[in-house]
DNA sequence: CTTGCAGTGCTTGTATGCAAGAAAAACCGT
DNA sequence: ACGGTTTTTCTTGCATACAAGCACTGCAAG
């Protein structure tokens, strides 16, 4: 793989992560002798990140981490919970006993990270179990574009799971979906995956305060 | 505006328009003669189409425009419905009397098309049609991915539009999603739009049946 | 006649150099 | 002292140069 691919890959970690604050400037210069090339394949990745959204690349200023006002990342949950829902949909209605059981085994890895009361290891749970549905909607486009916008909402996703009392709810509503999904009802498990997702009352209130934190840095 | 910028716009125009051909290959000094600049914003471009998957990149073997697999293809079509449908549900639920009177104009401007049996005119009015819906759901981050979407789908549509028979069902189809908006009917409206789109049936068959045109190229 | 291999040429990927534009700093006039 | 203007500097954007891989041709051997 090239230079600029696994640059590209870096810097998008570095992001989901939360190691790049959002908002932070990305200088060319800087990256490049951070990471021991020259500027060019920099360039590309930050270009192709640009591309995808990830960073925000304003002629001859500069590139910086995408910081969305707070109505666009509304928006962007809102299209999340409905990407997921479609991907409910269809995993109900297609779900194979592969699938069945992928879901079962990424449910009860929830569980395990909650029982232990493990804020970071059920974050890294509960992006297996979204992926685990993604794929079982058996439509390959749609996963890659759920778990594209999943990604880019990720550091948002680390800040409300902050909240207390959000793992338990969080958990309640994985095992609906699950058995949503198995018993093979379409709606059901839109619905489950649309609210599970969507953010809205005291959330709402969360996530927006929990936006001051990287505005500041 | 910048030369790739520039360039990125040109290029992707010359592929949604069919201009060039699907899986023809995009060679750099080519394309840098053609445009009188050098690689290097040739390239830029060329990778931020790639991130947006309109174009492919090998590693060491240039790149091509897209021509995805029959399967990929048909996923990207369901998809599709089902950002659509959510448009439409949310539409249904917020409309305001802007976009219905919007939403109006763009219903006429298809039936003027269909009446004069323009498929080019009818072609370029269901593009409009469809872009009024995606901003009336009132989700600038879902309208913008739904008609990122369409844009890369659209030589195919066009395929699809050749069809006898097909417009008069289409502009049945825009008849009834206007209808279930404006009627404030969501699960209506979502229903509508995903069939609309959806490919299944005979659709079926006449899209595989036009990808061995683009396939010869 | 087919098949394996080496050499050549062409394309991509990266580095460097240069010019233009924007932010920042310094300077001048009021 | 303050506002506006100029200059300076720093960054981006493009061009060019160079290096590295892959593909293709031609040849020879089985």
């Amino acid at each position: 793989m090239s230079h600029a691919q696994r640059l590209r890959q870096r810097i998008e970690d570095e992001i989901v992560s939360g190691e790049l604050a959002l908002g932070s400037r990305l200088d060319e210069n800087q990256l490049a002798a951070r990471f021991g090339v020259s500027r060019t394949p920099i360039r590309e990745a930050l270009l192709q990140l640009a591309a995808t959204g990830l960073v925000q690349a304003k002629p001859r200023r500069g590139a910086i981490v995408s910081a969305p006002e707070p109505h666009l990342l509304l928006a962007m949950f809102e299209a999340m919970a409905e990407m997921e829902a479609a991907c409910g949909r269809l995993a109900a209605r297609r779900l194979v006993p592969e699938d069945a059981e992928a879901l079962q085994v990424a449910l009860a890895g929830c569980k395990a990270a909650m029982a232990q009361e493990d804020t970071e290891s059920y974050y890294a749970e509960n992006y297996v179990f979204h992926t685990v549905v993604y794929r079982a909607s058996r439509n390959a486009f749609l996963a890659e574009q759920a778990l594209s916008l999943h990604r880019r909402l990720a550091p948002y996703r680390r800040l409300q799971l902050r909240v207390r009392q959000r793992l338990p709810q969080s958990l309640a509503e994985h095992e609906a979906i699950v058995a949503a999904i198995v018993a093979g009802d379409e709606i059901r498990a839109a619905e489950a995956l649309r609210s599970h997702v969507i953010v809205q009352g005291d959330r709402f209130t969360d996530l927006v305060a929990g936006l001051w934190a990287p505005n500041a840095a």
